[in-house]
DNA sequence: ACTTACGGTAAGTCATGACTTACGCAAATG
DNA sequence: CATTTGCGTAAGTCATGACTTACCGTAAGT
């Protein structure tokens, strides 16, 4: 369930961007928020969301937070959009779903 | 640059359950909205937007229109999702960002 | 032809959330 | 210490978009 947090934290285009950023390496706000069009409270209020998102990770350095990518967030929603294609366990998923719910159609 | 657009599409809790649904064969839009907590217009409205994000298609059965999944729509998104993995394709990338832009640093 | 199923679109409401400025606090700097 | 740097949070504004009901056309069934 938690591939969902990502979609929804990934589909802001000012967030995405972010994310984005982070993949040269980790940094702080404040150089994000300089190669961005929005002000720094708002780049702050991103990561925020990313990190509760499980996308990002911060850590203290001094005054500064610097924040870094965090691969295993996205690891969930790799293994959702995987489920669209293993036809294995997509006919299994539905056997699952049809013995455990009789009336179940999709006509 | 369409992964955006499936990310967009996709952020929403309900038009996702109704692209999931879609994980169980080809379907008219009653059936779907059929199981939805939701009014039918607002399941047609979400196929809409699937469908100009390129993750479903629609085709015609007499009076009924019988929407199905477009897995292609998502090749993008996996695409992108694992540019934050290769690492190779990351350092190049890193590579031709620095040389065109001088004075790009992230401190 | 009349009626009923199917579904797209219009119009309007309401909540969410992305942004701004203002502020406060902690750490570095002089 | 006073000042500056770095960043988070509060509060308020504004646009977007997810839903509703009402309405329309089209295709099937009687």
């Amino acid at each position: 369930m938690t591939y969902a947090n990502a979609l929804t934290a990934l589909a802001d285009p000012t967030r995405r961007a972010v994310f984005e950023q982070l993949r040269r390496g980790p940094s702080p706000v404040s150089s994000l928020a300089a190669r961005m069009p929005v002000s720094r409270p708002a780049v702050s209020q991103h990561l925020k969301a990313l990190k509760e998102a499980g996308l990002v990770e911060e850590r203290a350095d001094g005054a500064r937070r610097i924040y870094s990518l965090r691969r295993e967030g996205l690891m969930d929603l790799r293994d959702w959009l995987d489920t669209f294609w293993d036809e294995a366990l997509e006919a299994f998923r539905r056997e699952a779903e049809q013995s455990k719910q009789p009336r179940g159609d999709s006509k």
